[in-house]
DNA sequence: CTAAACTATGAAGTGAACTCTAAGGCAAGC
DNA sequence: GCTTGCCTTAGAGTTCACTTCATAGTTTAG
């Protein structure tokens, strides 16, 4: 399989694949090269990336990924390993969670403020200076 | 006010003060010069930055910040307007935490696999089967 | 008076994950 | 046989929000 036609069936541009490899997410199991020097793709190299995309869907860099997938090729990580990992994962996007939920409850309350501006403004001011009291605005 | 002065009063380093006026978030009315050519704050400058953290905090990126503080300095938004602007980064925040929820739901699904593997490794391969099928992992 | 601490400047570096460019080789359709 | 459109490479550019660097002038404490 030359490169475009996995590009396509992947849902990827050739050059991120090249920079893939580039990163030493791919290797030999995956790319032969053909007697013109073009990339030739074994069916492994569509595994590979579908394993690629499901760690990056969870949040991992490339980095990250990297050695994930030479534990994985290596059979490094006992599989306690791997639960401490995952529960890590999960610690760290429940923390960018709450992050969000911080910036949800500040636009909660501009949005009280400034739909309370157009029904009763001096209200509307009352509670501005509360909020310049407890929040700092 | 010198600058050391506003960036201890803010969190902030020099750097970061003098790369927010590079980048026009801060302006004449915020700073004046002396006679040595030391940068001069004014109250108001805290109170913009104080302005800008507040928006960061909801996620704004610095361009974004930027045509909000013109907007605010020209008052050019209506309330309405305004209103609208929330909304709609209510909306993005919560795009986003679904993002997070998915990726939650995967990380689960993996740590569910991974215990019973523990426990009952002919359960899990089963699981492991169904999975693949599911999520195409 | 001197040394430390502060100020100024412009430019380059960081990291993540691509994305694009330039310059050229190979292949398939007309 | 010529054009179009793949393919190759190394390396630079992109975005974001700083951060660091190099160099030099100014102020202040002892």
């Amino acid at each position: 399989m030359k490169i475009q036609e996995l590009a396509d069936l992947m849902g990827l541009t050739p050059h991120t694949i090249r920079f893939y490899e580039k990163e030493g997410l791919l290797d030999s199991r995956h790319i032969q090269r053909e007697k013109n020097n073009y990339r030739n793709y074994s069916d492994e190299a569509i595994e590979r990336l579908r394993l690629i995309k499901k760690f990056q869907g969870i949040g991992c860099s490339l980095a990250e990924l990297k050695t994930i997938l030479q534990d994985h090729d290596m059979n490094t990580r006992t599989n306690q390993e791997v639960i401490e990992w995952i529960l890590q994962k999960i610690n760290e996007i429940e923390r960018k969670k709450e992050e969000y939920d911080h910036m949800l409850v500040t636009l909660n309350w501009m949005l009280t403020y400034r739909k309370l501006l157009n029904d009763d403004p001096q209200q509307a001011e009352a509670m501005m200076a509360e909020l310049r009291v407890r929040m700092n605005f």
